[in-house]
DNA sequence: TGCCAGGCCGGGT
DNA sequence: ACCCGGCATGGC
């Protein structure tokens, strides 16, 4: 979503997010992640990157797909072994395979159809379904919710509490939950605005939020 | 070279 | 309810 569609905000608080928004989308421009990527591979993808570098998870990824095997249904016929074998440069290679065989496990026994019969639920029904899988926590969930199953939920990642914290809009002891709740309650439940939001805070992050250097002067949100 | 990366779990307080 | 160690590869 272009800022200028944002409707008025109702609150400081919505106004604050509001501003943040426009100002790391003029910066960086429009993110586009995983836009035309199927959910099976996003799903994967959410798994793989937990705590990684994007660029180990893309190693991971082409093997798998080099071995035809980017698809939840095959994945879910693999020996774990041999899967941790295959997704080894994304690193905790044995927990991931044995996360993915979770996730595969339990939807294929919960939904015979898959993904599609899981998104058909209320939004809050999909989450709860998938934050009982183990290995699968909230930030995954609302990853897979929000870039494989398009539904209006917003991620949170490290970086988002970094640079929120950074600039002292929230303490960094902030829990997940609450976080979320931050933006769900003071933003339009958008779907294209949470994936480009979320997309925004880890150019962010990358780019000039680093955990170390605090390099903070070319900042786009500078003085915010 | 060491530090870091798009978390989560399990055991201990 | 928190806190912490473990999980592992590859890039800068």
């Amino acid at each position: 979503m272009v800022p200028e569609e944002l409707p008025p905000p109702r609150s400081t608080t919505g106004e604050a997010l509001h501003n943040i928004y426009r100002e790391l989308y003029s910066h960086f421009g429009p993110q586009g992640w995983w836009p035309g990527d199927i959910a099976d591979e996003i799903c994967i993808g959410a798994i793989l990157t937990q705590n990684t570098n994007w660029q180990n998870v893309a190693k991971a990824i082409a093997r798998l797909k080099q071995a035809e095997l980017l698809d939840l249904r095959a994945v879910s016929r693999i020996p774990v072994e041999i899967l941790a074998d295959l997704i080894r440069p994304a690193g905790y290679y044995n927990i991931k395979a044995r996360r993915l065989l979770n996730f595969t496990d339990a939807l294929f026994n919960s939904f015979p159809e898959g993904l599609p019969q899981l998104f058909s639920l209320e939004m809050d029904q999909a989450r709860e379904f998938l934050l009982s899988v183990k290995g699968i926590g909230p930030e995954t969930a609302d990853s897979i919710l929000l870039y494989a199953g398009s539904f209006p939920t917003f991620v949170v990642d490290a970086y988002t509490v970094r640079v929120l914290s950074r600039h002292d809009f929230v303490d960094e002891t902030i829990t997940y939950e609450e976080a979320r709740a931050l933006f769900m309650e003071h933003l339009p439940h958008d779907t294209s605005l949470f994936n480009e939001y979320h997309a925004l805070f880890v150019a962010l992050g990358k780019n000039y939020c680093k955990k170390r250097l605090p390099s903070c002067d070319r900042c786009p949100l500078k003085g915010r």
